[in-house]
DNA sequence: CGCCGTCGTCTCGCATCCGAGACAATTGTG
DNA sequence: CACAATTGTCTCGGATGCGAGACGACGGCG
């Protein structure tokens, strides 16, 4: 047992909260949480002191206040993912010989935080703060098949969601686009071939937190005409362990990615 | 002094933590905090279990982690703005006979919350959801006047940052807005005549958080031909009691509407 | 209108937690 | 390489915080 169980409960307060979509009356929050009334007063109103817990009046119930917004607003403002994932995106460069890049999924599309450049290997076009379609690129796929199915239809309503690039390439559907998830999954990472450059490839895994949603993905690149089966193997193997080091930085207990 | 110190003392790492762009050592969050150092190891265990905290072990850190994200996404989901604020606007509405609406800032445009109609008053134009530049609204100059000068500069850059209505007014360049927002703090509320509807006129006071920052504003509409000097300021000082209202409830101890 | 249930605050005694300080491991420096 | 500084963990005893329960206020209901 840790010490510091006020500290605890008072996160559990906070994390109740935030489960509901609307404010809670004290008693139910005590209940829920089997901490005894006077106790969750208590933490109450030093959550609402700092800022953290709303107090509504009128409805006698409480949610969550401006300071939780702002702690996420300083976190955002941290880049923890590009920070903690640099040293192993190095690591698994030096390893492999090839580019590698880290992204993350905003919408529909994907972001890249990080890129590093392997000695003797092309450009990248993934520049650090590009965006590129989440459904045409490796990164993409690969996070995108950790999402639930409904997410993925929020995302994807209709036809007009599934931007083309000029080269054609990529699903153009839904169902297209399920079906590619569908074996992402199976397969243990995404793969994507001359979509976004001609000639390269790119295989990419997930980089999931504890509850298992795609933080970010894991991306090498390679020469189309050196994928063959085994050297993909291998390339997957070493960027799902980056991947795997990566969640384990972020989220103590991270739900590994996908075996 | 109340109970639960540890509850608080969490509440001081994660706010120290997030008043720095960078991680922190173990040792200096304890120096600056004057807390003792087994009492931080002890809280700094918990928020890393609990993904508040995450541990930058190679550089021997402490970073946000990403349960302060999830928090914040979990205030914005329950909209506490407009919960807050829709009694306070009713009973202003009731008292004035007049429309009124609530607004926040999303950079250069305000996005209408909440709108309350009076009986008999013409329909508004700010629907819920709807956006409007804001230099040319009274919501929008009232939460403008109560920025920082220096962040004003940085939401408009240069002289393409100043959106037109089809029929002129409103200002042009950053030292127009500038003398604007210095009357609009002169006279405690901002004032728009004309500028989004012709012959309505809106007046609008900010709500601002403990630190002073605006959170949002509450404007009342009235018709051009009926805003006499006196009508003005009786509306403008039930305007500011609903504010206040509003910005006690968002934060304790906030800082109330400027006088 | 009276009664009941709930909310929010408060008291106080005891069980538990906090924090001083020891210790091993690691890192930095001359 | 040796020494000093720092990090991170651990122990344990005394001081303090937690929580049971009382209480007043308020709202709902018959």
């Amino acid at each position: 047992m840790s010490n510091a169980p006020a500290a605890a409960n008072a996160l559990d307060v906070l994390e109740h909260l935030s489960r509901h979509a609307e404010p809670l009356p004290a008693a139910s929050i005590a209940r829920d949480l089997g901490l005894p009334r006077s106790s969750v007063y208590h933490l109450l109103k030093v959550l609402h002191g700092r800022g953290y817990v709303t107090h509504y009046v009128e409805e006698r119930r409480f949610g969550l206040g401006q300071a939780a917004y702002e702690l996420g607003s300083a976190y955002q403002r941290q880049a923890p993912l590009a920070r903690v994932a640099r040293a192993a995106m190095r690591r698994l460069v030096d390893q492999c010989g090839r580019n590698a890049h880290f992204a993350t999924l905003d919408g529909r599309d994907v972001i890249y935080l990080l890129e590093e450049r392997a000695p003797g290997q092309p450009m990248l076009v993934t520049d650090v703060g590009v965006r590129l379609p989440a459904h045409l690129t490796a990164s993409g796929l690969a996070m995108l098949s950790a999402l639930p199915a409904t997410q993925v239809r929020a995302l994807y309503p209709d036809r007009a969601s599934f931007v083309q690039r000029s080269g054609g390439g990529g699903p153009r559907s839904l169902a297209e686009l399920r079906s590619i998830l569908a074996r992402t999954r199976a397969d243990g990472h995404a793969r994507e071939e001359g979509t976004v450059t001609p000639d390269l490839s790119s295989v990419a895994v997930p980089v999931l937190d504890r509850g298992g949603r795609p933080l970010a993905a894991v991306a090498l690149t390679l020469r189309t005409a050196d994928a063959s089966s085994e050297h993909v193997g291998d390339l997957v193997a070493r960027a799902r362990v980056a991947a795997e080091d990566v969640g384990r930085r972020l989220s103590p207990s991270a739900v590994m990615t996908r075996r």
